[in-house]
DNA sequence: TAGATTGTTAATCGATTAACAATC
DNA sequence: TAGATTGTTAATCGATTAACAATC
């Protein structure tokens, strides 16, 4: 494996590369060259053996890429030959929801508990798990060497729970909040904008419409 | 508003611009210069003013940009001066998680209804939300003018939920599913991979370890 | 008017694509 | 060996940053 720092568009394509190398072994597919790959996959053949070459040369000349074996790669350069032990902080709706789906992810990431500040709450069951005091969190953290923290709470206490979390060691923080928050440079952080998202969408359709007016004057084919 | 196509990135970043210039409105700030604005979103200036031109100027020389103008001109761009009908197909733990967030969602995105193959579901209520049958999907979308299809259905099924929700005439797709789908040009496309977005967390994590030994033996500052 | 800051053009940087020598 | 396809270098493309004239 090579050293060199790589691009965040690299990093983001390592799943999907993943997806599909899934769905091709379930397949009984053995094997597979960059060039089906691409038509597959809709990246182009060099971008795909560009961004493989970042980790090392898994592919053989004149035959291709083992399917198996690129995808055991691809676990091992993202870690998902791991275990990640997680908790979750926040139980209102967006905690809830979380929760949930957080629960049908496969692969080594358990949740270990439920974190919420809210006295009526606590005590009570979420998907088989007991939902704990949030003064508890640092001490459950340390004791049961949680590894990622996942922020579900509103965007006026994501920073100080992400504080108190980095404080008490995770590795990473996966957060929901509605908003920008800053870690140590040790710990990796990933945040979900799910409104943003839909925004997105939002933004998209609107300039389809337009768009689609502004063809129909002066472009019909396409 | 011009017309050359935007670029992903561009608006990618509108609805953070947006999250800024709420917060601001919220704290009474009337004015911002894109220096300032800089140092508080952490993009460069020049790209914020780069990113704005693409839609028009809504500065002035020698002041900056009004916070409540400029909002409401994103506001425009984005879309979110319309009202938007959705529905949500699926209604297992994908499902309930997606219907219980989206109701968090400010804004004019309102559920209209929930759909879900499995009879034994159907006629329950999910978030105050009576679940129908999925057989009824396109009337109802016909009927109620629904704008956006959210799918929250297995891999398996997602292309098929897609082509239908086409077919009775969304306008937009937001999905969740594990998969990636294709839809016509003239709709609109934006999915969401929770679990990629788990697995670059994943990468990141273990790339922190592995450069934080390796910068101790070479770097030990920055 | 002078100062500040935009809008926009030009320069730079990084990521993607193309080309091809290496090699299975 | 000949054919296929990788790994890698070089060329292109697009996005970001810098510079500055326009203008409030």
């Amino acid at each position: 494996m090579k050293n060199a720092k790589i691009s965040n568009a690299v990093i983001n394509r390592l799943p999907r590369y993943r997806r599909y190398l899934l769905e091709l072994q379930k397949k009984g597919v053995e094997k597979i060259s960059s060039k089906e790959f691409s038509s597959l996959i809709g990246y182009t053949a060099s971008q795909i053996r560009q961004d493989l070459n970042n980790f090392g040369g898994f592919g053989q000349q004149g035959y291709g890429y083992s399917v198996e074996g690129l995808r055991e790669e691809i676990d091992a350069i993202l870690g998902l030959d791991k275990e990640y032990r997680m908790v979750i902080i926040g139980a209102g709706n967006l905690g809830q929801a979380i929760t949930k789906y957080t629960q049908t992810i496969k692969g080594g990431f358990k949740i270990s508990g439920v974190f919420e500040k809210n006295k009526e709450l606590i005590g009570n069951m979420l998907e088989g798990i007991e939902i704990m005091d949030y003064e508890d969190i640092v001490d459950f953290v340390e004791k049961e060497k949680i590894d990622i923290g996942i922020i579900c709470v509103n965007r006026e206490s994501a920073q100080e729970v992400a504080d108190k979390l980095c404080f008490a060691g995770v590795k990473g923080i996966w957060s929901f909040a509605r908003v920008d928050i800053e870690v140590p440079k040790h710990v990796a952080l990933e945040v979900v904008h799910l409104s943003d998202s839909l925004h997105t969408l939002a933004y998209r359709m609107n300039d389809i419409k337009k768009s689609g007016t502004r063809k129909n004057k002066e472009d019909k084919k396409e």
